[in-house]
DNA sequence: TATAATCGCTTGCAGTTGCAACAGTTGCGC
DNA sequence: GCGCAACTGTTGCAACTGCAAGCGATTATA
């Protein structure tokens, strides 16, 4: 009973706060998707496709199609894995990072703005019970 | 700093989530959004498309052929508005009545199962949070 | 009362996503 | 070394969704 009542009210934030960024992002021409893939990558050393889809539980047809749209708009670029010549890891362009940057920063203010309701400590605590459940989700996801 | 903490880990939570329900509902060939549709009928007198559209927050459009589906497989039935000729109120029929009990029990099953994952009191204290921050977030969309 | 603005819903179109099938690469057991 | 399963990424196809335009019904305004 309890466990519906969460599930619930997650499924309602979560709407809420998708919608809100959907609205923000699309200033920026980005959707909620590309960005959580930029906000994933390193400039440095990159990441294979394959990883990003599974971090969001997204099939590999789906990445490698929205990282087309990317590299069209010149935010990634494919560069070939020196240890494994089926991958490929994708790195962020000088443009890509500035584009993730001005993301961040408006999706940052948004966010801010929208969830800054709880006092600090409740907003702690709700983080801390969060994070646990993530834990929890992520292992019974492993173990499946 | 905290807020994006929260954004984190609800978006973190309920990709998870809303991947199992998927699975879960896929057993009885409904969508997740198809299932949070005829959660929100009531069998005796009925919804309107724009209403359940607001509340699910996607586009009238959307709602208009989910419901085309759901009534070709005899699971919902458009009745005329008494009080409003341009208005269509949605019913469950009895088909759609056991098909929707029977995915809610399935539902509940696994979202159980998943979210036990906290102590009694930490849930309880969770949806309170939850709550709270939901009805900020309703206020907050009301408004703009 | 007549006209305009709004509302509820539907349709055409374009964009995004998942599934299944595929080619090329890797690793393992033999 | 060889063959086979597993893996990485891509493509065709079908399904779902949002946006804009449109139709009939309703409400507001003059």
């Amino acid at each position: 009973m309890l466990a519906q009542q969460q599930h619930r009210l997650i499924h309602d934030i979560y709407v809420m706060l998708d919608d809100g960024d959907r609205r923000v992002l699309e200033t920026v021409d980005l959707s909620p998707l590309e960005f959580a893939v930029l906000q994933r990558l390193d400039p440095s050393q990159g990441r294979r496709l394959t990883d990003i889809g599974a971090e969001l539980l997204c099939v590999k047809s789906t990445i490698t199609r929205l990282v087309d749209r990317l590299e069209a708009d010149g935010l990634v670029r494919r560069m070939p894995d020196p240890d494994d010549r089926r991958a490929q890891r994708l790195v962020l362009t000088p443009r890509g990072i500035s584009v993730r940057d001005e993301a961040a920063e408006l999706h940052s203010a948004a966010v801010e703005r929208r969830l800054s309701l709880l006092a600090p400590a409740e907003q702690q605590l709700l983080c801390e019970l969060l994070a646990k459940l993530r834990a929890g989700l992520q292992r019974d996801l492993a173990g499946a």
